[in-house]
DNA sequence: AATAAAAACAGTAATGATTACTGATTTTGA
DNA sequence: TCAAAATCAGTAATCATTACTGTTTTTATT
C-alpha cells in the first residue's frame, strides 16, 4: 500500500472529529495535541493530497484561508456574509451530485455553499428597527 | 451613489461575457482590451467586493488560484480531477437556496461543485481497455 | 458648472498562505 | 533483513493577493 503515515492519519482523524471548517493552521494547531513535532508543511502536503484524492473537502469564503471539512455526508455550508459563521445544514440527497451523474458525470465528491444572512442575524437587525 | 467606476464597470461586463472561470489575471488580460492602463491591483480590489456583495460568484478548485464567475443562474460546476477542467450544468431551480430558506437562512448565491470524472475523460479511460 | 469631500485609481512595495527543497526517517514489498 | 520508495521535519523560497501613497474620478451640494 500507499499513502500511509501516523501523521495523514492524524490529520485525518482530527478533520473527521472537528465538527467546525479549519484552517490547515487550526489543523495544524490540533494535531500537534497528537504528533508535537509534526511540520506544519506536513499539514499542508496531507490536506492538498487528501483533497485532490477527494477524502476530504475543502471551501473558500473569501477570507484568504482554505477551510477543511473531513465530511462527506451531502451538506451545505451556509456561509453568513454578516457575522461570517459557516453552518452546516445536512440533506438526505445529494441533488447537485445525482443530477451530475445523470449527464453522465462521474462524481465523488460535492461542496455547496450558500452565503447570505444566517437566522441569527436577521433577528438582531429586527431588533434593531 | 456609491461603487461606481468606468474600472468596474468593465469587470462585470467581462465577467458577464467570458463563459470560462477566469482567474483574477485572466479577467486583468481581458479588460485591459477595454481599458489598457488597468491596475491588476484594481482588479482585484473590485472582484473582491463583487464577490463580497455577492454580485459575482468564486470558485475554489485547488489549483492555487480563485476562479471566477459572473452568472448567478442555478448551475453546478463539474469538476474534472483528470483533466481539470470545469463545466458548467444548468439546474432549473436552486435545490439548496430553496433548502436554506426553509431554514430560516436568506440566501443570496449558491456555489456548487461537484468533482469527479468528467464523460470525456471516462471514454478515454474505457477506450485504453 | 464650480467646489469640496469621498471614493476609486495606477503604480509599486509588502505580506503571508502555501509550496519547494534537502537531508533524515519511515514505510513498503520482496 | 534489506533496499527502494515514500514521507517527514525544518527551513527557504514563491507568488497570488493585499496594502500603501499620491493622483484622478465620482458624487453631492450649491
Amino acid at each position: 500500500m500507499k499513502n500511509y503515515s501516523k501523521q495523514r492519519e492524524a490529520i485525518i482523524t482530527v478533520l473527521r472529529d472537528m465538527k467546525t471548517h479549519p484552517t490547515a493552521n487550526a489543523v495544524y494547531e490540533k494535531v500537534r495535541e497528537i504528533i508535537p513535532n509534526i511540520s506544519l508543511g506536513t499539514v499542508y502536503r496531507n490536506l492538498a493530497a487528501l483533497r485532490e484524492s477527494g477524502d476530504i473537502l475543502a471551501i473558500s469564503i473569501g477570507d484568504g484561508f482554505d477551510h477543511f471539512d473531513g465530511d462527506k455526508k451531502p451538506h451545505i455550508h451556509l456561509h453568513c456574509r454578516e457575522c461570517k459563521e459557516i453552518t452546516d445544514l445536512y440533506m438526505t440527497e445529494d441533488p447537485a451530485g445525482e443530477f451530475a451523474t445523470s449527464q453522465g458525470f462521474v462524481p465523488d465528491t460535492s461542496v455547496y455553499i450558500v452565503s447570505g444572512i444566517c437566522k441569527d442575524c436577521i433577528s438582531k437587525q429586527e431588533n434593531q428597527i
